[in-house]
DNA sequence: CTCACGCGTGAACCACCGTTAACATCCTCG
DNA sequence: CGAGGATGTTAACGGTGGTTCACGCGTGAG
C-alpha cells in the first residue's frame, strides 16, 4: 500500500499524458473486449504498451486486480454520471428519462470495449470484487427503475426493472453495430428507439 | 467420421430420453453460460452429467468442437425459425415483425443460457467455425433487416441493421432479468417494447 | 558522488487443463 | 458362449500462462 503511487487510483481520467498505469488499463480494456479477459495473456497486455509481461506487476497486484479496477471504474462512472444527470434534470420524469438515455448512449458509443468487458467478464472476478461491482450496478439500475417507475405509475417495480435491463440491452448493442452509421445518426436512432421502448 | 453415431447430429431435440451426447451439450451450455466457456473445465462438464472428464472425448472430438456444435445449432435454429415465421406471416411487414419478435422473445425466454453463450464465447472458436457461425448470424440479421426495411421504406439498410441489433439487444436482455416476472408478463412486456422500438 | 528507488528484463517455477494412452465393463450379435 | 464395439476410468504427458526472483539501469535527493 505504501509503495503504491498515491494518485491515479482516483477516478479522473488523466487525458493528456496518461501514466503507465493508465496506458495499461486502456490497452487491457481493448484486448479484453476483443478476445475476452481469460484469453488475453499478461504478455499480450505488456506488448500492447511496449513492455514485457511481468512489468505489469510493477503497477498491479495481479491480472485479476487489473480487471477488478477496470470494472469498478466503469460501474462507478455510470452510477455517478447517472445520478448526476437525473439530479440536474428537474422534476419531469420524461426529461429525466431523456437525459439518462442520452448519457447511456454517449457512454456506449464512446466506450464499446468497456461495455463488452463489463457484462462478459464479470464472472472471472473474485467473489468479493464481483459483489462490489454488482452493488454498484444495482444502484445504477435503481436510478433507472426510479425514473421508469415515475413514468409508469401503475407498473410494479419488477416490471420497471425488466424494462431497465431491456433498455440497457438495446443501447449496449453498440459493440455489435459499431461504425455502421455516423455517430450523430447512430446516437439519434438509439435514443429514439430507447425512448420509444421505455415509454411504451 | 465413421465411428460417430449417425443420428443426434441432426437438429431435432430428442426431448424425451436425451442421449449422453445431448446431456453433455445441455450441461455444457448451462455451465458455459454461468462461468464462460474458457473458465469451465472438461472435468466440470463431465461431473455435471455424472461422468469423469475424459469420457467427453467418446462423444466429442474436443472441447472446442462441443462449443462449435452448440453455437452452430443455435444459429441454425434461429435462422430456420426466423425465415419460416416470416414466410408464414403473409405480406404485411408489421405482421412479419410481430411474428419475428414473438419468435425471438420465446427463444430468449426458453434458452437464456444459449443466448448468453451465443454472443460471449464466439471469440473462443476456431477461425473456421467462427466464420460459419457468423455467416448464419448474418443471414438471420438479414431476415430482420428485410422486414425492417419494408417497414421503414425511407430508411437505408445500415439504419435497419443497427435497428435489428438494437432489438436483439433489447430482447436478449433476458439473462439479466430472468425470473423477475412470470413468463407471460415478461413475454408481453418485451414484445411491446421491441415493437415500439422497431417501429419508432 | 552515491544511495535509494521506480521501472524493466529474462529466466525459472508451478498449477492448471486439454488431451491421449492403457486398461476395464457391459451389452449385443453371430 | 465368445468377439467386438461403445462407453468409462485412472494415470500420465505437455503446453500455456500467471507469478516470483534476481538482477540492471537511470534519475533525483542528500
Amino acid at each position: 500500500m505504501l509503495g503504491m503511487p498515491a494518485a491515479d487510483t482516483a477516478l479522473h481520467a488523466d487525458a493528456d499524458r496518461p501514466s503507465r498505469r493508465e496506458q495499461i488499463l486502456r490497452a487491457a480494456a481493448q484486448l479484453f473486449a476483443e478476445r475476452g479477459a481469460r484469453a488475453v495473456g499478461v504478455d499480450d497486455v505488456g506488448a500492447a504498451v511496449g513492455v514485457t509481461g511481468p512489468a505489469i506487476y510493477r503497477h498491479f497486484a495481479s491480472k485479476d486486480a487489473m480487471l477488478a479496477e477496470m470494472l469498478l471504474r466503469i460501474s462507478e462512472r455510470l452510477l455517478a454520471g447517472g445520478t448526476e444527470r437525473v439530479a440536474d434534470a428537474g422534476e419531469d420524469p420524461l426529461a429525466q428519462l431523456r437525459t439518462l438515455i442520452a448519457f447511456q448512449v454517449d457512454f456506449a458509443l464512446d466506450n464499446p470495449a468497456l461495455i463488452t468487458v463489463h457484462d462478459r467478464d464479470l464472472g472471472s472476478l473474485s467473489e468479493d470484487d464481483a459483489a462490489q461491482v454488482r452493488r454498484l450496478q444495482r444502484r445504477y439500475v435503481e436510478v433507472w427503475v426510479g425514473v421508469l417507475g415515475r413514468l409508469h405509475p401503475r407498473a410494479d417495480a419488477a416490471s420497471s426493472r425488466v424494462r431497465a435491463h431491456a433498455v440497457f440491452g438495446l443501447i449496449n448493442s453498440t459493440p455489435h453495430s459499431a461504425g455502421r452509421l455516423p455517430r450523430r445518426q447512430m446516437a439519434a436512432l438509439l435514443a429514439a428507439m430507447a425512448e420509444a421502448a421505455a415509454t411504451s
